[in-house]
RNA sequence: GCACCUGUAGCUCAGGGGAUAGAGCAGUUCCCUUCUAAGGAAAAGGUCGCAGGUUCGAUUCCUGCCAGGUGCGCCA
């Protein structure tokens, strides 16, 4: 049992002792202060009505009760203060014996059961393959790999979806473009991908100012609804040639995906088909037979609104459109044949291909809507859970998504499909103004867009931080696993919920609250490990007891009260989506690791327990980083 | 119009019904003949947007303002 649960429980006891009560919902924290002890409960000020006692009266009676039972293996101090808090501090010798556990347990530290082993589809990265990616993308994956690594951490088996728009009006634009811009050539760029990047957003302004070219888009777009149709085999290999760009910029942050779903093969299978045939025959889906939506279908959304606005230029349909007017399905209503794949519920599956694109790590699949001489059984339907990562923009299109499976009463489904909703990438002020967007509009921060060409390509930021490493730091073995660090952990380092303004020059100024801080405190680690020679090992087999430290000084104790909380911050940092929890938590462990190298010798230690204590702390220092690193998607390096 | 998000130190942000509101950066000082200075230590920096309300207690919850952003497209 986690402790903390442990003093819950216990709490609840001495309650239920004292005043014959249950009392479910006990708050139990670790106190700001080190001097208020390791948990903190605040129950006697909560229940003071309801006994009608005072808090300092209740506290007292508790701290009393507390102190009978088998707390006091665990607990060297409980106690009570002004206004009623009861105060909890962690023996010196349990405190010890959490570096020997994580020791004894190798480096399974912090691994959780709690997943049972039950699939989750996680869809991230989804670039739209007819650009090269940017930092928006980069946030995307950044917070994909550590919700993947996460949950797989914990017991889940998660399998990475990559789905790749090849059907969409940006492909389509980029095509046009390839055929009419004839003036700037893909051999002059380094990889093919920003060529595109290029070619789309000067088509974009081409068919702003030409009512004709927007006529011939809307045209090629039929046509490629259309598999046979030459111009869409053309498009899909266009697609197909981006798309592997885009996984190689990916795969060089050291992002691996399990399998791509090509939008084509959703409607190439009749995937949409078979669910618009479900959709169709539900009340809660209907024709819209006249209005500004004549013709659609819609899925309704207005049993959770109040109001809307029908008048003049601000009328906004409230209900959501799945079906144009044409009978093409959009985005939404083609995710939701999608998510109805992931949960198994349409008895169609795709057929898969090998996908080699020479960097990734794990195998790589893409779903093809020919059949294909696989020998090895493989599917990616029928999972358990899925987690969509896409940005809080399209809340509104994913809700729609979420009800309609409910509305056609896969209500498990619809409760086990979660948005992992982050917040936008802009661009600072200075950083928009050097790429050379327009700025006198004084705002403090600009979208980014691929159809403008504003933004700043992941393998340009890459090459920026390693020309800045090089310049700081020279030439090194670890060049590229801290410069994936610096980046990633820049990206993860923030509440992923908000918005995020994207400055070059700070997020180029790796110092302090950063990836590779944590990182050097790791590779110091490692070298005192080294340097040891193996002393942990010898002195593993002598009885602990003869080696228990009655005298521990404030950094070793500070120390030692991080080391215990890994575990609950690796659970809470999984079920809030929430890497920066787990990012701070690194730091400061990583603070304390520093402060108290700084202090205390460990090699040179005066004495053996001295030196076993303080080399385990630097041992569980080393597996805790190495793991958490891990989590974030960052590898950490043994020397820098 | 309706909905959502944000407002905390000069800057970037944590936190969050309680006990003296925390980091990093920038700026001011110290510490390498000593286990990696990509480090450590010290001082300084705040009416937690404003006004009410609930509460024993509000920066945190509620309401109303003010300011910024986003969504509600036959785009994805």
């Amino acid at each position: 049992m986690e402790i903390a649960e442990f003093v819950k429980e216990n709490i609840k006891k001495a309650v239920n002792d004292i005043y014959n009560m249950h009392v479910d919902d006990i708050l139990v924290e670790h106190p700001d202060k080190e001097m208020w002890g390791d948990f903190s409960t605040n129950i006697s000020l909560k229940i003071s009505k309801l006994v009608n006692q005072s808090p300092m009266e209740i506290a007292n009676k508790l701290c009393y009760k507390l102190r009978g039972y088998e707390l006091t293996e665990v607990f060297e101090e409980v106690y009570y203060v002004q206004p009623g808090f009861i105060n909890f501090r962690l023996s010196k010798e349990w405190l010890q014996n959490v570096p020997l556990l994580v020791n004894t347990g190798l480096n399974d530290y912090g691994k959780g059961e709690i997943g049972e082993g039950k699939r989750i589809a996680l869809e991230h990265s989804n670039v739209n393959p007819n650009k090269a990616t940017h930092i928006g993308h980069l946030r995307n994956a950044c917070v994909g790999q550590f919700v993947e690594r996460v949950y797989e951490f914990l017991g889940y088996n998660v399998e990475v979806q990559y789905y790749s728009n090849d059907l969409g009006v940006q492909v389509a634009t980029s095509m046009m473009g390839v055929e009419k811009i004839k003036d700037i050539h893909s051999k002059d760029y380094e990889k093919y991908d920003h060529y595109a990047w290029d070619i789309y957003s000067r088509m974009e302004t081409l068919l702003n100012n030409n009512a004709d070219l927007a006529l011939e888009r809307e045209d090629l777009l039929k046509k490629l609804e259309d598999p046979n149709h030459p111009i869409s085999k053309k498009q899909k290999k266009l697609a197909f040639k981006i798309l592997v760009e885009n996984l190689k910029t990916f795969q060089d942050l050291g992002f691996d995906y399990d399998v791509v779903v090509n939008e084509s093969d959703i409607v190439n299978l009749k995937l949409w088909e078979k669910t618009f045939e479900m959709l169709k025959n539900n009340d809660n889906i209907y024709l819209a037979k006249d209005g500004v939506s004549k013709g659609c279908w819609l899925v309704k959304l207005s049993a959770n609104k109040n109001s809307i606005d029908k008048t003049g230029d601000n009328y906004h349909e409230e209900d959501k459109i799945i079906v144009r007017s044409n009978g093409v399905p959009n985005y939404t209503g083609k995710d939701i044949a999608y998510h109805m794949w992931k949960f198994g519920l349409l008895g169609i599956d795709f057929n898969y291909v090998k996908l080699d694109t020479g960097t990734q790590t794990k195998q790589l699949w893409i779903t093809s809507y020919l059949p294909q001489n696989v020998n090895e059984n493989i599917t990616f339907t029928g999972v358990d859970i899925v987690f969509d990562v896409i940005d809080v923009k399209q809340t509104y299109a994913i809700e729609a998504v979420k009800t309609s499976l409910a509305y056609l009463g896969f209500k498990d489904q619809s409760t086990n499909m979660k948005h992992i909703n982050y917040g936008f990438v802009y661009l600072s002020r200075e950083t928009a103004g050097e790429l050379g967007i327009d700025i006198s509009d004084n705002k403090d921060k600009y979208g980014m867009s691929g159809r403008k060409g504003w933004g700043i390509k992941i393998d340009d930021f890459i090459k920026m931080v390693d020309k800045k490493l090089l310049d700081n730091y020279g030439a090194t073995d670890s060049l590229r696993i801290v410069r994936n660090g610096a980046i990633k952990f820049e990206m993860l380092k923030y509440n992923t919920f908000q918005d995020l303004v994207f400055d070059l020059k700070g997020s180029l100024d790796i110092k302090g609250y950063s990836g590779p801080y944590v990182q050097y405190t790791f590779a110091r680690t490692n070298s005192l490990l080294e340097k040891s020679q193996g002393y942990l090992e010898k002195m593993f087999n002598m009885n602990k007891k003869l080696l228990i430290n009655s005298n521990l000084n404030e950094k070793e104790l500070s120390l030692l009260r991080w080391i215990y909380r890994f575990p609950e911050i690796v659970k809470k940092s999984a079920s809030e989506f929430a890497p920066n929890a787990l990012c701070e938590f690194l730091f400061e462990l990583c603070h304390r690791f520093n402060s108290f190298y700084n202090d205390e010798p460990i090699l040179n230690a005066p004495s053996d327990k001295e030196k076993f204590l303080r080399l385990n702390m630097t041992k569980s220092v080393n597996v805790i980083l190495r793991n958490g690193l891990f989590l974030l998607g960052i590898e950490a390096p043994s020397r820098m």
